[in-house]
DNA sequence: CGCCGCTGGTTAACATGTCAACCAGTTCGG
DNA sequence: CCGAACTGGTTGACATGTTAACCAGCGGCG
């Protein structure tokens, strides 16, 4: 009864599956041997050094990153301890706190940045063409909006 | 001088992770909710279970799934406590041991493995044409070529 | 034989992630 | 204004993964 994976289907799958561990493994390693960051750092301060002011609410940032609000307080602890940011008292909020990138976080990602896209670039997206680019966007498109609908994302 | 990814290459790259990490969510969450394992779990088992007499030793199992030596062994012992598997001494080794599938843990896996399967299907496979899934095996074989040679797999 | 390096496996210490409970401040209906 | 429900955030307990150190058995070579 049940439709198991063919030989061509097995081998997406798979392959699709390898390719990702892969290639995080990969990235982290880079990150963190060249710069000593992890991914999750990385990603963090990222969005921090992109706003102009170069601060946000924690749960601004969850939002962008998709992290439970715990993990994200967590995380933020361990980063201020290593002098990656700062948090600061809201001021229009008193429940709230506002996280702060620091001189050394900016550094570092301002040095790591480029090397990541580099890395990102030889270790994938110079390996496709215009053609499988697109393909990879049309699925990630399809597959992302058949998940959400599977799934109850809870909300609203 | 760094060459940043334009707008189609920064949709093909979120969009791959992204979409990676939301069917890894989906699939783990499927498997937890339905049946008490992690995929973690279910990879040790399934692997067990298409075994001939459902054994294996650790050594082989680490290989399959590319796991370190150390994780598997605290994986092992959890599912020990869960009789899931058991360890028996190697016959032919006296350093080694012989991980086997337990009743319990063939009931859960075979429960489990075509609901998994028909979840692969409906959130992913079944979504692909031919053709897609011919370009996603031809990239997934080009980038972990790439990243194998990138990357010093300490080997020979 | 007997030493020495390699291999299979476990363990301890630590980094990271999840879940549930909690606290305090905000908001909104009455 | 007041209490109930909601929101932002932290914490503690626990699950899982990584690293390094370790132990014991295997096997080759003098």
């Amino acid at each position: 009864m049940t439709r198991w994976l063919d030989d061509r289907e097995q081998r997406a799958w798979r392959g699709l599956m390898t390719m990702q561990d892969d290639l995080a493994d990969y990235l982290e390693r880079q990150l963190r041997t060249r710069h000593g960051l992890s991914s999750a750092d990385y990603q963090v301060l990222a969005h921090l050094s992109e706003e102009p002011d170069g601060r946000l609410r924690p749960f601004q940032l969850g939002r962008l990153l998709h992290w439970e609000k715990s993990r994200l307080s967590q995380h933020l602890s361990r980063m201020e301890k290593r002098d990656l940011v700062t948090r600061e008292q809201c001021e229009t909020d008193q429940r709230g706190t506002v996280v702060a990138i620091t001189p050394k976080g900016r550094e570092l990602v301002e040095a790591a940045a480029p090397r990541h896209v580099a890395d990102v670039r030889e270790a994938f997206i110079d390996h496709l063409t215009e053609a499988e680019l697109r393909t990879l966007t049309t699925i990630s498109d399809k597959v992302r909006q058949r998940l959400v609908s599977l799934d109850p994302p809870s909300g609203t």
